[in-house]
DNA sequence: GTGAAAGCGCTAACAA
DNA sequence: TTGTTAGCGCTTTCAC
C-alpha cells in the first residue's frame, strides 16, 4: 500500500500538497502541482488510509446499524435501504451489528462503535428501555432510533424515527369492521414496546368508534427467544392452532407485523381453516413477501424508503451539530388490500370440520 | 474518550506498562502495577481506540462482508450467521456491503474495506468472472468466496466454500421422479452461474438415469435488475403465469432457490391452479420461510451454519497465513420435504379451468 | 519490572 | 503557492 509519502517523493512535492489534493483544497494549489500529484497517485494506484486519517480528525465515514435480526425480512429489506442511503447521501459504510433486541449486545456493539471512532449509528430496537444508551451518547455517538421505544415519560436523549403505528391499527381495525367483522384481534409477541401500546391503541380506537370495544381483543403470545423470522412466524403459527380449536374465536386477525401474519396463516391452513373465508388476516410492515404468500397478505405499509432517508440524514445532520435537540418523526401509514381479507363468515367452522380446501 | 495517556498519569505507570496490560503481558508487571492499572482504566472507563491500536499494528477486529442483498431472506439469514459467527470465534466486527451482484459495487466496496484497513472479507457473489477481485487479492486482503463463481478454467485466487450443488440438483430431480414425475424442470434467472451449471448437471443427471432426460427442461426467466426477494419471487411469479396458460407444461418445478418458488407457488395458485395436485414445486436454500409458505414448501436445505462457521474459520486462518493455497469446499445439502410436492396430476388442467381453489 | 521514545499515515497550523 | 512539523493514541523496541 502506497502511502502519502510515496505520492509526495514521486510528484516531487511535499505530503501537504498531497494532503491538500486528496481534501480539494485546489484553490491554494497550482494547477502544474495539482496535475503532477494526481498523475502520481494514478501511477502508484495509492489510495489514502482512512485509518491514519481518522487518528488525526476523528472522523470516519461509517454509521453503525444495529438491527435485532437480518434473518427477518423486514430487518433485512430496511438494513438495504439504509446502507444504500448512507452511500448515496454521503459514501458512508455501515458496520453492522445483529443484537436479538438483547440490552447486552446492544451495549457491546455500542462501545465496539465507540472504539472503531464511529460517531453515528442507526438503531432499530423496541426495547421500552433506553438506559443503556445513555453511556455511548454521554461519549458522543449520535444515535437515531426506528420505531424506538421511548418511554414517554423519560425525556428522549436521542432521535426517533417511527411509522404511525396508531394509524396503522387504525386503518386494519377499521378495514376489517368495513368488511362486517365484529369480532377481532391484535395479536403479538409477549412485551409492550411503545410501538406495540400505539398500534393498539389505535386498533382499540376503531373499535371503540364502530361500537365493538368489547369484543376486540389482545393476543398476547408467548415470547420468543429470538426474533429472527423463523420464530416470529412459529408464533403464530401455534396460537393459531389455537385459536382453530374454538369457535368463540375472532374472525379477523391483526397481526403487530408481517411474519407473524404468515405465521398465522399457515396454522390456520394447517389446521383446516381457510383465509379469508374463515378468518381475515392482516400484516403489517408490507414487507416483500406479502405479494407471495397465498393467499396474498393485506398488510398496512410503512414507508421504508422515505423513513431510511430520513434516518441517514438525520444521523448525519446530528454529527454534524452534536447540541441537536432530540426529535420524534412519524411517517404515515398506509393499507394495502389484497386477498387475505374478506367479509367474516356466518359462523365459525371447527377446526378440521367438513369442508377442507380443496375438497 | 479517555486515552492511555489519562491512564498511564492516574495510575503513575508509564503509557507502556498500561499498553502490557492491555495486551495481556502479565508476565513482564509487577502484581502491584497491575492492578492499579486496572483500577485506573476502570475509573476512567477507558476503551482503548482500535483506531490507533491499528495505525500502529495494521490489523483491525473487522471482516468485510459482502452480499448481494440483505432484502433476500436467504441472505439475511446467511448475513446473521457470518455475523454471529465473526462474533463467536473472535469477536469481530462486521462491515456490511449490499452489491445488487453489481462488479462495480463489489469493487467499490473491496477498495473501501482495504482503505478502513480491513483485510479480511467474505463474499456472496455469483458472479462467474472473478477478474475484478484481483486487485484487492494482491494488495493483500484475504478472500472466501460463498457459492463463488470460479471459472474452472481458471486457477482460483481465493478460496470457495459452496454447498453440494450437483446433489442438490439431483435429490430435487430424483424427489419428483420418484414421485411419478416424467415431465419436470429447472427454473432459474438468465444467466449461468457455477452453481446453477452445478443445479442444472445434478438435475440432469439424474433425468438421464431415470430416462426422462428428453423431458427434463431448464427454463431461463428474464434477468431481473436487481436481487431482493421481491424481484427473484416476481420473476418466478411471472413465469408460473406463463406456464399455466399450457397444457404441455412441466408437472414439476425445481426452482434454483426459495424465493423463485415461492413466486411459482404464488404465480399458480392466482392463475388458479394447486400446488401440489396440479404442479409440484420445489425450491432451494430451506430458508425459515418454507416452513410458512400455503403449502409449506419442499426445499434443498444447505447447511448454513456450518458453512458460516467454516467461512470464518477460514478467513480468519488466512489472515494469519497469507499464503495459504486456495480451496474449495463442499458442503452436503438435504431433502426436506413439506408439502408443495406430490404424484403428478393425471392430466394436466388449463389455467382458469372448472375446479377453481375453495369452489 | 518499568520507562522513554520512535513512528504507524495522515491533517492542519504555521513558516517561508 | 509550497514546505516543515507537531501530533492523533497506540505498540514496541531498547535502555535502565
Amino acid at each position: 500500500m502506497a502511502t502519502i509519502q510515496d505520492v509526495a517523493r514521486l510528484a516531487n512535492v511535499s505530503v501537504s500538497s498531497v494532503s491538500n489534493v486528496l481534501n480539494g483544497r485546489t484553490e491554494r494549489l497550482n494547477p502544474a502541482t495539482f496535475e503532477r500529484v494526481q498523475e502520481a497517485i494514478r501511477t502508484l494506484g495509492f489510495r489514502p488510509s482512512q485509518v491514519a486519517r481518522q487518528l488525526k480528525t476523528g472522523q470516519t465515514p461509517m454509521l453503525g446499524l444495529l438491527v435485532p435480526s437480518t434473518a427477518n425480512p423486514m430487518y433485512g429489506q430496511l438494513a438495504l435501504k439504509i446502507e444504500a442511503e448512507a452511500q448515496r447521501q454521503t459514501g458512508y459504510r455501515v458496520l453492522l451489528g445483529n443484537t436479538n433486541r438483547d440490552r447486552e449486545q446492544e451495549s457491546r456493539m455500542l462501545d465496539d462503535l465507540l472504539s472503531f471512532g464511529v460517531h453515528g449509528v442507526i438503531i432499530v430496537s423496541s426495547l421500552t428501555d433506553e438506559q443503556h444508551f445513555e453511556p455511548a451518547t454521554r461519549q458522543g455517538l449520535a444515535m437515531v432510533s426506528y420505531d424506538g421505544g421511548a418511554d414517554p415519560n423519560m425525556p428522549a436523549r436521542i432521535d426517533h424515527i417511527a411509522p404511525d403505528n396508531f394509524q396503522a391499527g387504525h386503518l386494519a381495525a377499521s378495514h376489517l369492521i368495513a368488511l362486517g367483522h365484529r369480532h377481532i384481534a391484535f395479536v403479538m409477541p409477549a412485551g409492550r414496546t411503545v410501538s406495540r401500546a400505539s398500534k393498539i391503541a389505535g386498533f382499540e380506537a376503531a373499535a371503540t368508534e364502530a361500537g365493538i370495544a368489547e369484543t376486540a381483543e389482545v393476543i398476547e403470545c408467548p415470547p420468543a427467544a429470538h426474533y429472527g423470522d423463523a420464530e416470529l412466524a412459529e408464533l403464530g403459527q401455534v396460537l393459531a392452532a389455537r385459536l382453530a380449536r374454538t369457535t368463540a374465536r375472532p374472525t379477523g386477525l391483526i397481526a403487530v407485523n408481517d411474519m407473524m401474519a404468515i405465521g398465522l396463516m399457515s396454522g390456520l391452513h394447517q389446521a383446516g381453516l381457510s383465509v379469508p373465508a374463515d378468518v381475515s388476516v392482516i400484516g403489517m410492515d408490507d414487507i416483500g413477501m406479502c405479494s407471495y404468500t397465498n393467499p396474498a397478505l393485506t398488510s398496512v405499509a410503512m414507508p421504508f424508503g422515505d423513513m431510511a432517508e430520513a434516518m441517514v440524514r438525520r444521523v448525519m445532520l446530528r454529527l454534524a451539530q452534536p447540541g441537536l435537540a432530540p426529535i420524534r418523526l412519524c411517517f404515515p401509514s398506509g393499507l394495502v388490500v389484497r386477498q387475505s381479507t374478506a367479509p367474516p363468515p356466518a359462523v365459525n367452522r371447527v377446526a378440521g370440520a367438513p369442508t377442507r380446501r380443496r375438497g
